[in-house]
DNA sequence: CAAGTATTCAATAGATATATTGAATACTTG
DNA sequence: CAAGTATTCAATATATCTATTGAATACTTG
């Protein structure tokens, strides 16, 4: 057990041993398909149990056990209100990680990289747009920019200059816009599908546009580095 | 099972499964102590299984197993030579991801950094150099660089101008070292407690001595880096 | 090709992780 | 304070992970 090795005086070999079992204590919470999708979902902002209960696949009972966990290891953290529970993301540092594994993933383990070109491939979304690439089309200003994730996270902070519609919206009553200036749809981060669903519902309506290669937590993370 | 979700096309909550179950697999690869150290060994440079015994608490069947999972998770690949099967890291841009990981856990942890602190403390090297520091005082010239690991490591790269002084040279025979330079003495990396007990047997005998904070494979990335 | 060495395989028991279920708690509002 | 709602707890069966053991394989050298 981690907790009892804390004795007075470690020898080299007991010091080792508490150190990888704490990192690996880490990683061991962070391991797992469920607790990732409720990282991805809270580098969104913070939520309710029952907010993370939407978004994703699990009950609550499943959700809140899985929040237990990451909040035992110091990964996200619980604000109290009302009878509501609000979880967020401890700080920017384990974002900064979180986005780091997430990329080196998609980039370096070839069965990944498959997975996601098929899924963009089948979405039309395949010729996605860098953050680099984005800046330049912002500064030109022939960009027209779509945050298509649910309204409350565009709320708790978006792409500077960027529109909310989120997909039910763009779904039911397509609005009509300029088909001059080139669309670009982003969402959540690259494992998100709703950007792809709106650059399949665009493309298919005669739009020129194209999807963001990353979410907002990715552009978030890149104006925060750059200063 | 990962492999069975590979159909002609999948929607979106397949995709999210599948990324996220491959991202998880990764992790999971990466999630138990013995491997990490086997990581951090490798790190080194390249190592034989025997190579990877010595330095560990592992026997041959369970290091071999271990170094299995890392290759299924083209985490380290092997190379055959007579009878010998090498393993190194695939690649620096999972060096960089492990020493964020690394990073990460001890600034983040409090637990770990407590570990850290006291194990610093216990040996005397609690005023550890940083890296930056450490080019300064090289271009200083008023440093003599003690790289105490094995010398194979030294030798598969090490520190531009350090010495190589392993411990067990160290500890037989300490030769007359200059006691008007500072000495920084370094190893494997934070978690290595090489250079500790080499600060402590320094210092007991009246030279001037500092560990470093990191090790030789954060330098190497670093200097990557900086091109 | 026989002997020796380095590594891997296969089987297994014990430990740990996970999803599910139903109940308990805590808080708010009328 | 009663009723309703959000969240957590506790128990459990199943699945997965891990260390250990003894044997098998693969390669080299004499």
């Amino acid at each position: 057990m981690f907790a009892a090795r804390n004795i007075y005086k470690m020898k080299g070999r007991e010091f080792k041993d508490a150190m990888y079992d704490g990192l690996a204590k880490l990683l061991k919470a962070l391991a797992n398909p469920a607790r990732l999708e409720i990282i991805e979902m809270l580098s969104q902002g913070e939520k309710s149990v029952e907010g993370i209960v939407q978004t994703t696949n699990l009950n609550f009972a499943n959700a809140s056990q899985h929040l237990q966990v990451l909040k035992n290891n110091n990964i996200v953290k619980a604000r109290k209100e009302k009878q509501y529970v609000f979880y967020s993301l401890v700080n920017n540092e384990f974002l900064s990680l979180y986005q780091h594994i997430a990329r080196y993933a998609v980039s370096e383990i070839a069965e990944l990289e498959r997975i996601m070109n098929r899924q963009r491939d089948d979405n039309k979304s395949l010729n996605a747009v860098g953050l680099d690439e984005l800046e330049t089309m912002i500064n030109n200003e022939n960009v027209l920019l779509l945050d298509v994730r649910p309204s409350a996270e565009y709320e708790f902070g978006h792409i500077t200059g960027a529109v909310s519609v989120p997909m039910p919206d763009l779904l039911c009553c397509l609005k009509d816009f300029s088909k001059d200036k080139e669309i670009v749809a982003y969402c959540r981060g690259p494992f998100c599908v709703l950007a792809d669903e709106a650059v399949k519902v665009l493309s298919e309506n005669g739009y020129k546009v194209r999807r963001l290669d990353e979410g907002y937590p990715e552009w978030k993370m890149k104006q925060l580095e750059s200063n």
